[in-house]
DNA sequence: CTGTTAGCGCGTTCAG
DNA sequence: CTGAACGCGCTAACAG
C-alpha cells in the first residue's frame, strides 16, 4: 500500500477509478454509468475501486457530453412569498422524485429581472423552465420565445400568458373570485370593496378602463377582477370605481384604501381581498376604525392559512392548491422532457372557498 | 446572405462566432469571456457576430475548464416553510447580486435525504454549500465532512452543529427564548407551558433527561428549551415536565398538548411557543376551551408575521431576522469562495421581542 | 496582440 | 466483452 499514485489533484475521476481497478476507462464508465455490458467480475472490481476512491460522477462533464443537465429552471416573483414557496416546494418535490434538481430565481415582478433570469437558465443549460411570468403582451414575451427557440421547453405556472401557445398550470382565479363575491352578495352586500386592483396611479373611472388597466398587469389580478365584476353583473349591482383599490400592492396601501372605502358616504360593507397581504392590510383598517367583522364589515380573502382559522372570528378564505400547482407543473414539464409532445393546453386547478365566519349581512345603517 | 453555413445543430458556439467574425476561437473567447486583450476593431467584429448569432456562453463548458460553477447549493428542511423561504430568499438575493445561482434541496428533517442532497450537490460541482442541518452528533455529520474533504466550503445556517468546526450563522435562540419567558414570569406567571419540546414518545421526567432528549434533536429546539429553563431558574421556578409538550411537532399535536396543560389541576396560565404552527395550534386549544387571551392565558411565540399583528388582541411575538440570516450566510460563504480564509466562527444574529398584547397577569384563580 | 493547441471528465463510436 | 480514440464547448498556456 505504499506505491500509491502521486495524489490526484481534485476529486477522483473515472480514469483514476479505471486505473485503480486495472481496466480501461470505458469499462469503468460503462459500469459506473450503468450502460452497455460488462463482465460481472470486472464490474465488481470497478465498483470496489470507485467505492475505495470515493468516486462521484461529475455531473457537469456528463451534461457536456449528453447534452442534458437534469436540472430545471424555475422563475417566480418571490421565493420568500409563502405562495410561491409552496409552489416551488411542489415543483422540487416532484422533480426530485424524478431525479431532477431545481435552480430557482426570483424576479420581484420586474421584467428585466425575468429576462436576466431566463438568460442565466439558458446559459446553465437547464433542460426545461417553469415560469410564473409577469409578461402579458406579445411585446414582453420575447425572452420566453428565445428559450423556446433554443429548444428549451417552457411551462407556465400560476400566470397564463394569452399571447403564448404554451402549457400552463393555473388556478381558476376568475371563478374563485366570482364565487367569493357572490357569497358576499348573497349575504346582502351591495357595496363590496376590491382589494387590490391594478397598480395604477388613479382609479379608472370606467369599467372598460379598469379592465384595460388590469389587462396590462398581472394575469391573476386581471382574472380576479373579472370574477368580481362577473358577480356584480350577475346581481345587477353597478360597478363603482371608488370601491376598487389602486396603487402599489403593499399592505400599507391596502390599509389606506380600505380606510378610504370605509369612510365613504355610502361606505363599503364588505371587502374582497385578492391576496394575503391585502387581507391583513384590510384588517388593520377595520381595526383602526374600531369596526369589527363580520358585524360591521364582511370579508373574504385569497390564500388560506392556519392563521385565518384561528382569528376571532375565523376568516372565510379561498384556499389555493399551491403544492399541487407546483407538482402538476413539474409533471407536465418532465413529461415533455421525457418525450411527451407538448399539448399546449391550460391546466386549471380549482381553488376552494373555505367558509368560516367572516361573512354576515350588512349592518342596518352602515 | 445566401451562402450561410450548413446550419449549426445546437445553440451557437464560440467557434461559430469566431468563424462568423473571421477570427480565431481564442480571440472570440477573450472578448466574450472578458479577459486578455483584444484590439478594439476585432472586439467589435466578435461582438457583432455574437449578437447576430444570438450567442450565449455555455456555462457548463465554462465550468468544466475553470472548475467553478458559480452555483451555490442550499439544503434546508423545507423550502415551503415560510421561515426557510425567507432564509432562502436572503441567500438567493445576495448570491445573485454576486452572480451566483442557487440549487435548493429540501430534506424534511430526514438525515438520509440530507445525505442524498449533499451528494447531488457534490455531483453538480457546486462551489459551496449552505446547510441547515438536522445532524447533531459526531456520528451524523460525515456527509458534511465528505463535502469539506472534497474542498467544498460549507457554511451552516440556522442550526449550529457543535461537533463541527465550521462557520455558522444563527440566531440567539436561547436568549430570545429566555427573554420571552422572563416577560411571562415578570407578568406574574409561574405555570408556563413549553410548546414544542423534543419529539419523543413520553415526557422525560427529569430536567436532565429532557435536556438530553433535546440535545439529540434539532439544535434550535434545544437552545429554545434551554432559554426556557434559564428563565425558570432565574426566577426560582421549579421545572415541571407536565408543562412541556412532547411528540410529533405538528399543529394538531400542539393543540392536544395545550388542551392537556390547560386541564391540569394546576393549569398552565401562560404558553411559550417555539414555532409558528405551535402558536396556531395553541390558539386552537385556547379557543376550544372557550378561554381568551391574555385574560385567561398569556402567550408568546416565535416567528412574527403580519397575522400576529392583526389578531385581536395582537400577539407578542419573537421576530427572527430571516432575510438577514440568509444574506449573511451567503456573504460568509461567498467571501470564502473569493479567498477569505474561513474563520470557523459562529455569527449570532439577534431576534427581537415584539411586545403587543398577548401577555397579562395570570387570572386570580385559574 | 492573435491564433494554435492541449486539456477539463465523461459518453460513445470503432476496432480488437 | 473490452480498450483506444474522438468530441461536447470552453479556458488557458503557448507560440507566432
Amino acid at each position: 500500500m505504499s506505491g500509491e499514485r502521486p495524489r490526484p489533484s481534485g476529486p477522483p475521476t473515472i480514469s483514476e477509478v479505471a486505473a485503480e481497478a486495472g481496466v480501461g476507462r470505458a469499462t469503468a464508465a460503462r459500469t459506473l454509468g450503468g450502460y452497455g455490458h460488462v463482465s460481472p467480475e470486472l464490474k465488481e472490481r470497478v465498483l470496489a475501486a470507485a467505492e475505495k476512491l470515493g468516486y462521484r460522477a461529475n455531473a457537469l462533464a456528463r451534461s457536456m457530453s449528453t447534452g442534458v443537465s437534469h436540472t430545471l429552471g424555475v422563475i417566480v416573483a418571490d421565493i420568500g412569498n409563502p405562495f410561491f414557496a409552496g409552489v416551488v416546494r411542489g415543483i422540487c418535490d416532484t422533480s426530485r422524485a424524478r431525479s431532477f434538481d431545481t435552480l430557482v430565481l426570483s424576479t420581484y415582478e420586474k421584467l428585466d429581472e425575468e429576462i436576466a433570469a431566463t438568460n442565466v437558465l439558458i446559459d446553465k443549460r437547464v433542460d426545461g423552465m417553469i415560469i410564473a411570468s409577469a409578461a402579458v403582451d406579445r411585446s414582453t414575451v420575447s425572452h420566453i420565445r428565445t428559450a423556446l427557440d433554443r429548444g428549451i421547453p417552457v411551462v407556465l405556472v400560476d400566470r397564463a400568458v394569452s399571447s403564448l401557445e404554451l402549457d400552463a398550470v393555473v388556478i381558476d382565479n376568475r371563478e374563485a373570485a366570482r364565487e367569493a363575491v357572490e357569497t358576499l352578495i348573497t349575504a346582502g352586500h351591495r357595496r363590496i370593496g376590491f382589494i387590490w386592483g391594478p397598480p395604477v396611479e388613479k382609479a379608472p373611472a370606467t369599467r372598460r378602463e379598469l379592465i384595460a388597466a388590469a389587462s396590462r398587469n398581472l394575469w391573476t389580478d386581471g382574472e380576479r377582477l373579472r370574477g368580481y365584476l362577473d358577480a356584480l353583473d350577475d346581481a345587477g349591482i353597478p360597478f363603482d370605481p371608488e370601491l376598487v383599490m389602486v396603487g402599489p400592492k403593499v399592505e400599507e396601501r391596502a390599509t389606506q384604501e380600505v380606510a378610504r372605502m370605509l369612510a365613504l358616504p355610502q361606505r363599503a360593507t364588505a371587502l374582497f381581498c385578492t391576496e394575503n397581504d391585502a387581507v391583513t392590510g384590510a384588517l388593520r383598517a377595520v381595526k383602526a376604525r374600531k369596526l369589527s367583522y363580520p358585524r360591521d364589515v364582511s370579508l373574504i380573502g385569497f390564500d388560506d392559512s392556519a392563521w385565518a382559522a384561528v382569528m376571532d372570528p375565523p376568516l372565510t378564505m379561498i384556499e389555493q392548491p399551491v403544492h399541487q400547482l407546483g407538482s402538476k407543473t413539474a409533471e407536465v414539464l418532465l413529461d415533455i422532457l421525457e418525450g411527451a409532445v407538448p399539448r399546449h393546453e391550460r391546466h386549471t386547478l380549482r381553488a376552494r372557498l373555505i367558509v368560516r365566519s367572516s361573512v354576515a349581512p350588512p349592518p342596518a345603517s352602515p
